[in-house]
RNA sequence: UGGGGUGUCGCCAAGUGGUAAGGCAGCGGGCUUUGGACCCGCCAUUCGGGGGUUCGAAUCCUCCCGCCCCAGCCA
């Protein structure tokens, strides 16, 4: 599945008015900065979209790099997750891996000039200190008290920092620009804090760390980044980044930052997706619930599905939180050109056909794509008893429903006409314990010399070749289209879903689903796609989770009220 | 509140002074051995609101309103 022709953004005119001007020597250089401090998600993917495929667009290249300035939230598990599902979604940024923390020389050589420069000293301020002396959004701050010591004093004082001479926190290193800037970034911003942390790649070389705000421009800078692209909450940003790059006179890529993606009945916040996983709400990162990508893809997303939703949902400058349903209807397009299709009952009811033979098995040629003629045919056992879904069976059925009800005729997929001729019950409860239908020999495969046609067409699987199967489907996690809209008094957690995953014991698939193996995507008809879940499944034992359901206009009349009009 | 952004259909989103694309959702119909898929049709006289400029404005000016971001030695 190829991806759409790109569509004009505002960033594509912004680099075609640079590449019109003759700026950067027609190059665009790109790059997707995670921090390794949690999963991708779905919201990455918009970003790896927007990076990667300006790269490819514009002939350019796009760099990896790992945005690791904070040792004490990064880890090289997450690392190893990043460049997966990064491959998996089919980027590539060939040799170009970088990390900021390979940078760390080459930015206390940039923080040497800036002190040189009698723009940035050491101050002793604590942490509580700087805050309270900020200043507020309309009171201006206050400056350091240290702020005018002399360039000498500040050199060594720096250099003393990184040799260890100083206590966690009781020096850091700042910008000294303006205290009274009604943009709070540029009151001095703090550029390195002493932190005796275990770094996951630098290990305990280093006991200062540069803050991202000074890291970042200057890391794009150094890899000859031509378009910095991030997001919105960045933009005030952007002036402190273009003060250190100008002070330093070193190339200066141009910032442009862009609405990330929200998604509905989901947070993509890392901070709060780690909770989930840290309080065991969820089974790990790639529970399938979640909205990351390793999930998605245990969940049975293809890789261009996800890569097509984050090209159409568009770039722009808007914070928008886009509809869940908009994502599944990209898998959905794909998935049903290319899904086999096959048989499978959730929760099975017991079907007698009274004149069929009994021990006779026949087996029945099934269309295994009806949208790709090559995928061919393959043969299913049917016999005297049978599984149909509950669903698929009302005793006393309103107007609209063309499923089987008493003395109703309707198709089996690929099989025979069945008229239904009575109900078995429960003495006890009155649950219909099986039906009793007889069938018609003369519709075999599903068509009728007479031409009649029932209405409704079912699945079925017989019951003496069914294999018993494993399903678990899912709902969002959370209930609240903005799960962060809360009344009062109520955590993020309110809005959690109890209801996001349903293991259903009992379904019954027709035999050959029984050898499928992880990540193996089905149809399953009239019901929805699954996918077979590589963690939980075990051989001859597939589980299989529901990546989305079929559209179900049944379901909206239902839901409208409309079932009797 | 000072500063920085931003408001076009239920949800995304084009549009850059010439008379409101497209997708998703929804609704009607056709077709159908998946109430699926597919096909056809409908779905903003109006662009946050008020003034103004203009032959002509979502696009320009102006005032007002809403929403988002910034007071981490997080990113």
């Amino acid at each position: 599945m190829s991806d759409e022709k790109p569509k004009d953004n505002f960033i594509r005119d912004i680099i075609n008015a640079d590449l019109a001007a003759g700026k950067n020597g027609g190059r665009v250089h790109t790059r997707f900065p995670p921090e390794p401090n949690g999963y991708l998600h779905i919201g990455h993917v918009k970003s790896l979209n927007i990076n990667f495929g300006l790269a490819a667009d514009y002939q350019g290249l796009c760099n990896l790099r790992f945005d690791d300035t904070n040792p004490e939230k990064e880890e090289i598990e997450y690392v190893g997750s990043i460049k997966e599902d990064i491959r998996w979604l089919g980027y590539d940024w060939q040799d170009r891996e970088y990390y900021a923390s390979d940078y760390y020389e080459q930015l206390y050589a940039f923080a040497e000039i800036l002190i040189g420069k009698g723009a940035a000293f050491v101050c002793d301020l604590s942490a509580d200190e700087v805050t309270a002396t900020r200043g507020t959004l309309t009171k201006p701050g206050q400056p350091s008290p240290y702020r005018n010591r002399s360039i000498e004093e500040n050199l060594d004082l720096f250099r003393r920092m990184k040799a260890g001479e100083f206590s966690d926190g009781s020096k850091s290193l700042r910008a000294k620009i303006d205290m009274t800037d009604p943009n709070l970034l540029l009151r001095d911003p703090v550029m390195y804090r002493l932190r005796r942390a275990h770094h996951y790649r630098r290990g305990d070389t280093w006991c200062l760390y540069p803050t991202y705000d000074w890291a970042h421009g200057q890391c794009d800078s150094i890899e000859g980044i031509t378009h910095s692209i991030c997001s919105l909450e960045f933009e005030v940003h952007r002036p402190l980044y273009d003060w250190f790059l100008d002070q330093l006179g070193i190339h200066h890529p141009q910032q442009i930052e862009f609405a990330r993606l929200y998604l509905s009945h989901t947070l993509l916040s890392k901070r709060k997706l780690l909770a989930l996983v840290k309080e065991k709400i969820v089974d790990g990162w790639d529970d399938p619930r979640m909205p990351t990508v390793s999930a998605l893809r245990r969940r049975g997303y293809t890789p261009s599905s996800l890569r097509r939703f984050a090209g159409l949902v568009g770039v722009a400058k808007v914070n928008s939180i886009v509809d869940l349903a908009f994502l599944e209807s990209c898998v959905r397009e794909e998935l049903n050109k290319t899904a086999p299709r096959a048989m499978a009952v959730l929760r099975p009811l017991k079907v007698v056909l009274t004149n069929y033979p009994e021990g006779r098995t026949e087996e029945l040629d099934c269309v295994n794509n009806p949208e790709d003629p090559s995928a061919g045919i393959r043969r299913v056992p049917f016999s005297r008893v049978l599984y149909i879904e509950r669903d698929d069976f009302l005793e006393n059925p309103p107007k609209k429903y063309f499923r089987l009800s008493p003395g109703h005729e309707v198709r089996l997929r690929y099989a025979y006409f069945i008229t239904c001729t009575g109900v078995v019950k429960d003495p006890g409860n009155g649950e219909i314990m099986e039906v009793h239908c007889t069938y018609d020999p003369a519709t075999r495969g599903g068509d009728s010399p007479d031409k009649r046609s029932p209405k409704s067409t079912l699945h079925w699987v017989s019951a003496e070749h069914a294999a018993p199967v494993e399903v678990h489907l899912y709902e969002t996690l959370f209930t609240k289209r903005d799960p962060s809209e809360l009344e009062e008094g109520e955590d993020w957690k309110a809005n959690l879903n109890p209801r996001s995953l349903e293991i259903v014991p009992g379904a019954m698939a027709e035999p050959s689903l029984a050898a499928a193996r992880p990540g193996d995507r089905f149809q399953f008809e009239r019901l929805g796609y699954f996918c077979v879940d590589a963690p939980c499944s075990r051989p001859g034992a597939p589980v299989f989770n529901r990546t989305v359901t079929l559209r179900d206009s049944w379901a909206n009349i239902i839901k409208s009220g409309k079932e009797n009009q």
